[in-house]
DNA sequence: ATTATTACTAGAACAAAATTCTAGAATAGT
DNA sequence: ACTATTCTAGAATTTTGTTCTAGTAATAAT
């Protein structure tokens, strides 16, 4: 591997630049330049990302689409899996808010759950490309971003819980174990969701998300039951 | 590519074997050898994958630890992915076939859906790292192995299909769109199942299978509340 | 205003990894 | 016996992610 010889010729002898080539014209300032070139590597390795996979694509094509070189793109992000790890991050804060705003306003646990699944089950119909890539689990990410993602689900838990807990006391909701409820409540969706964005399936979770809306509700209320 | 002058300069000049290191004593069938190399390398692969991540895992640790060289590997897999395609048609193979032998013997709705939860759970709880590996999704299958699986996942539908017909025209499970019913069944199993795997809960899901099936159980039923 | 520091861009060079390739050995088929 | 085929082997090659040095803009410090 890798010997020898070539260990005295110091690299690249010729200068990288004698002028930018990638000025784009307007001269606009650095700093919106850098985060416009950073958006664009972002939007461009999610479209690569949830269509063939983190592996599957190559850096090249990103700088090739994203009109970034390489020395920009391991400045900003470290690596290829610093791009997944940041879309990532991003993409689980988005949902979750967002989960939290449709949830919290209901007052009845009907309502809260049945707002839960929908909220999801539009979210992945809106940005399928992005529910592809956060569904795809394929990331491995830092130990930093872990602990990260760990704080804010630890905090996300905390709240639906709060909301959760009054329900289950008032007799509405069943009492399970708290690991329990978003799997029965989210887990169909998410299941319907896989199987759409993969082309298993050609309803899209929009479509049933008023059945699911209900049957995971059937799911986790306190049901007296005629028969 | 592959251009410029060295296309004259054929390889290896060195004979790569004066006579076999790897001969394993005994002197079984090459038969027996052969499909002994491929389960060996299948089953290290398995472990790697499961553990790291199909990208993660390199090639040459799997050589070593099959005991195994580049060309037998090539030559049986195409690849690496390759690997990973024999792992998840079989681990696919295995778990639907399991399913349809917990669901066909049951006489009834109830009995029936909750075989599944219930296989489902230990299923994944007796064999996490298949578990692991098949709910990863970091597959990119071959177009062959599309087909296949596509033809394979028909099949199953089917069978599912025809023990649940008689269910709904009793009116014990409510009338569906036919791709609701497994993410409706398994779905919450799926999503504890995750979690259990990634180490973001405790419980495996066999310990929580009778939660979870009577919670899918009330929400395919057909059902006739008193409120 | 001039200099020092920092943030960023650039792409050639590098290293690591997957895969290809040639060739020899075992086996099946004739 | 010989021919074709399958399988094993590992060196050579290719591919691809990442590092490295160098240069440019912008900002802070003097």
């Amino acid at each position: 591997m890798g010997n020898s010889d070539s260990d005295i010729c110091h690299r690249n002898m010729t200068s990288p630049t004698m002028f930018h080539k990638r000025q784009a014209g307007k001269s606009q300032t650095r700093k919106s330049q850098t985060s416009a070139l950073k958006s664009r590597v972002m939007e461009v390795s999610l479209a690569h990302f949830s269509d063939v996979g983190i592996e599957q694509t190559n850096v090249g094509d990103i700088l090739q689409d994203a009109d970034c070189s390489v020395g920009s793109l391991y400045h900003h992000f470290g690596s290829k899996e610093g791009i997944a790890e940041a879309l990532f991050v991003e993409g689980v804060d988005h949902f979750n808010a967002g989960l939290l705003a449709a949830l919290l306003p209901r007052r009845t646990a009907s309502t809260g759950i049945k707002a839960m699944v929908t909220f999801c089950c539009e979210w992945v119909t809106d940005q399928p490309q992005l529910a592809a890539f956060l569904l795809s689990r394929e990331i491995k990410l830092s130990e930093l971003a872990r602990l990260e993602l760990r704080e804010k689900d630890r905090a996300f838990g905390q709240s639906t819980y709060d909301w959760f807990a009054p329900h289950v006391k008032s007799g509405e909701l069943q009492a399970l174990p708290t690991g329990l409820y978003m799997p029965l409540i989210c887990g169909p969706t998410l299941e319907c969701s896989r199987m759409w964005l993969s082309g298993r399936s050609a309803r899209s979770p929009g479509e049933v998300a008023a059945i699911l809306a209900e049957a995971s509700w059937q799911s986790v209320r306190k049901s007296v039951r005629k028969t």
